[in-house]
DNA sequence: TGTACATCAGTGAACGCGCGTTCACTGATGTAC
DNA sequence: TGTACATCAGTGAACGCGCGTTCACTGATGTAC
């Protein structure tokens, strides 16, 4: 094995990174420090040389996932270009991103989660929620439209995934991303 | 005590009841079997005198939540009057629907753990949520606008019980509900 | 209607299990000379 | 550059706890006569 403090910095990038996607994918509940610690080849014990507890884990891991999804998000959007803002709505209700929560946004993945979780868990959340409303603010030009296209574009996401049926599953990402695309071309 | 046939029968509507309640306030894990029974004040051990397991009471208060919350829908909307649509769509995105999800939609409760959740869940959950989608149609005239007002007022529901502010909270709800009524009274 | 007995709803101790957390220990790292 | 030693990342046994579930038991219910 190896020890170095170099190696501890990879594990601990390592821990967090497995624990944010397991938070998208399953909750944040589901986390278990010793299946976590065992998923990246440690040992349980070793968890509290990075963490001071499972609570703490979570709240960092949660704000890895909100941060690295929203970089994602972030990357491929650019307010100022319509084409752009196209292309960010369609990839974000695509099915990829249906079907592949642990790497996308976490605040969709988590939405019902969030309401019932403690003050720590909110205040996280929070600043990303209204970066999202104001990137889409920016985008559609007014505060309302914002909301609405937010609510329904989480809410598309959050519904698909718990659709069994496929072909119902599709049919709301579809018409919910030419619901929203509309609300930019529409005066 | 009271240990008479029909007592039992009451026993069991306050268990489902008390569960229906807090899965929706809660979510589906947080029910253990001992603080439930604890509620209604029995022991844990008759609980199996009730139930198969725990995660058959599950399923069955699952039922019992999107049943009751369906109903309470179901009797103040009549598609074809269209004040009552908007009544029913001032109701569902009211602050006092965000501030008791307890006796609530299930379906915006449960939102985003119905997509983790195994086969029997989803399958309980199906025709709830084709109900939904099927009401709306009848109401906007098409299945895609349904698609959208249905992503949009879980979607607003659930964000605003994530969103701490109460401002915030209240703008995104005030705003989706003039939205969807928006959706049925353009052409 | 009254007594004798079977039924059965609810009780509470006990079980095995997985959890978060602690801690004495191991052995590689990396520093002092 | 080479040796001696302190540091410290990771190990794995052990802890207390709450969980779902089982079961022998209690005592009221309700039926048979």
């Amino acid at each position: 094995m190896g020890h170095s403090k170099a190696e501890k910095a990879k594990n601990r990038e390592r821990i967090l990174d497995e624990a944010a996607a397991q938070i998208r994918k399953s909750g944040l509940e589901s986390v278990s420090v010793g299946k976590l610690m065992a998923k990246v080849n440690l040992t349980h014990g070793g968890f509290y040389g990075h963490f001071a507890s499972r609570s703490d884990l979570i709240a960092q891991a949660l704000e890895r996932a909100l941060g690295s999804s929203q970089a994602a998000a972030k990357a491929s959007h650019d307010p100022e270009q319509p084409k752009n803002f196209r292309m960010w709505v369609k990839s974000y209700l695509s099915r990829a991103h249906r079907d592949s929560p642990n790497t996308g946004c976490a605040i969709a993945a988590l939405i019902s989660d969030v309401g019932r979780a403690d003050q720590q868990v909110r205040s996280v959340m929070r600043p990303h929620i209204e970066n999202y409303l104001a990137s889409l603010a920016q985008s559609l030009g007014d505060d309302d439209r914002a909301m609405v296209a937010v609510s329904a574009m989480i809410g598309a996401l959050a519904l698909s995934r718990a659709v069994a049926d496929p072909k119902r599953s599709d049919a709301i990402l579809r018409a919910v991303r030419d619901g929203v695309i509309a609300m930019r071309e529409e005066e």
